[in-house]
RNA sequence: GUGGGCGUAGCUCAGUCGGUUAGAGCGCAGGUUUGUGGUACCUGAGGUCGCGGGUUCAAUUCCCGUCGCCCACCCCA
């Protein structure tokens, strides 16, 4: 293999024609929720400026930037530094989410934007994290956020609409954990842990469905640099991690009880109740667990904070929640916001093991054959008056291929008719139509062949 | 970035304790069937055994390096 490879580029995946109908029509559906929600679409570059992005997902998140190389004069000028590095030899970054580049357009056309804007955007992203199960370098996410507005309605909504999508797809074993960032900074205060180490510590508390209890303690104290006495209190305070939905109560009354004295924990409880009670009667309400356990990486959360899990994969399928303060990250004027992302790559790969996805429509409706290269003009006509008709029709490009050759690849691509245009035909103004799938064929006259076909598709009545 | 596994036909993989023409299934092409697929049977094409180096009379096989893929960790959707 001395020639180039023909494989995609390490983490990024080829989408052949079967795979890519079935993705757009979850995406289709996917809109088709958000869009009943009232969210607007939304489409942003590919491409950021670098300084854009660096500094809003945390250290390890500005490690996975995928950064494009300067160019021309401004490169060559970089690579005379003393010691170049990642961050002098760039100036764009491929995006690594939806929601930075949002807080960006709020900050940039305020006026312009309503007063609540609600957008979805169902678009790939980057990153230069190393491939896995479930894990790609470019993948799609689909969000929806909505910015200016504090309401827990907010929270309640954009739950409501993936729970809505999820069930819709028929996706049926999945939970939305819910937790809040102010609650666990009151808890982390009231341990007495040094607030240096709190994201250390989240990360660590975040795994215990995962490694187990022990495991969490013994990495809080040798990895994250917490006192015994420290880790008692926090983990007495979290309490055993809840697993339904019908323990909400309890764990919110367990943890006022907690935190209820701390300014943090009081306004954590009270917006997490009011979520809870929003949902409560759509969709996302069965799904909701009040989880004190869960933390999220990224770094600009500062509320609510939700993550949809499943116990057929060890990561997350989708995860988001408030970010008040990033948008005043670009501008003065901040503004609060709130949104999810849908990890609709692994809702995929979880659906497709399950076997969900049968009947795949066909490609085309029908196959006009070619008798012969002379008779071309014949066979176009007729794919046209089977086209006007309404049909998607498929035209057999060689007339010098035999009729079962011809047969063969309509079969291949699974089609349902195949219409056959050959001198017989012309003559008693008929086409003979074959049902590939029962194997019957009729003579049909020409004028009604559009409508005959039309009549005995597969799927309509 | 760390650890483990694997690179042999278009695909999925067998095989070689180092030895002469490297195999299977699927797929592909042709035929049995000069107006008809999906089943069956027959025939055929297709491989510098990832790449580079080393050991050896001899390397696809052993050793080293390298690249690629997969899985796990980290982190995440």
């Amino acid at each position: 293999m001395s020639q180039v490879s023909t494989k995609p580029a390490s983490g990024m995946r080829d989408f052949l024609p079967a795979e890519a109908a079935r993705r757009r029509r979850v995406f289709a559906l996917i809109e088709e929720v958000y869009q009943s929600y009232g969210f607007e679409p939304l489409e942003t570059p590919t491409m950021e400026r670098l300084d854009t992005l660096l500094g809003k997902y945390g250290d390890e998140g500005d490690q996975l930037l995928f950064k494009v190389m300067k160019r021309a004069q401004k490169l060559e000028r970089a690579l005379n530094r003393e010691s170049p590095g990642e961050t002098d030899l760039a100036d764009l970054g491929l995006r690594y989410d939806l929601t930075v580049p949002l807080a960006r357009i709020v900050a940039q056309y305020q006026n312009d934007l309503p007063r609540y804007f609600k957008r979805y955007q169902i678009a790939p992203v980057w990153r230069a994290d190393r491939p896995q199960k479930g894990r790609y370098r470019e993948f799609v996410q689909c969000d929806v956020d909505v910015v200016g507005s504090t309401s827990m309605t907010v929270e309640a909504e954009v739950a409501s609409a993936l729970s809505e999508v999820l069930d819709r797809l028929g996706f049926g074993e999945y939970r939305i954990h819910l937790n809040h960032r102010r609650l666990l900074s009151a808890m982390l205060e009231a341990s007495g842990i040094a607030e240096a180490k709190w994201s250390g510590v989240l990360i660590t508390i975040d795994k215990l469905d995962k490694v187990g209890r022990n495991e969490v303690i013994r990495e809080l104290q040798e990895e994250r640099g917490v006192g015994r006495e420290a880790v008692d209190r926090l983990l007495s305070l979290l309490g055993a991690q809840p697993t339904l939905a019908e323990e909400n109560q309890g764990t919110l009354d367990r943890l006022r009880e907690a935190v209820g004295h701390l300014e943090d924990g009081q306004v954590a409880l009270k917006e997490l109740t009011e979520v809870l009670r929003f949902a409560d009667g759509g969709p996302a309400g069965p799904r909701l667990i009040v989880d004190p356990y869960l933390a999220r990486g990224l770094a600009y959360y500062t509320g609510p904070i939700f993550e949809i899990r499943s116990d057929e994969f060890s990561g997350s399928i989708g995860g988001g929640g408030r970010y008040d303060e990033l948008v005043g990250m670009f501008t003065k004027q901040s503004l609060p916001a709130c949104g999810f992302s849908l990890g609709i790559e692994r809702i995929l790969m979880l659906m497709e093991e399950a076997g969900k996805f049968t009947d795949e429509p066909a490609p085309a409706d029908v196959l006009v054959t070619l008798w012969d290269p002379d008779f071309t003009p014949n066979s176009l006509a007729l794919a046209r008056e089977l086209r006007a008709a309404g049909l998607r029709v498929d035209l057999y490009p060689d007339g010098g291929d035999k009729m079962g050759k011809q047969f063969g690849y309509a079969d291949e691509r699974g089609l349902p008719f195949v219409a056959i245009l050959a001198p017989r035909e012309l003559e008693d103004g008929v086409v003979a139509v074959k049902n590939l799938k029962t194997g019957d064929q009729e003579k049909v006259p020409r004028g009604e062949v559009g409508r005959w076909i039309v009549e005995r598709l597969p799927g309509r009545s």
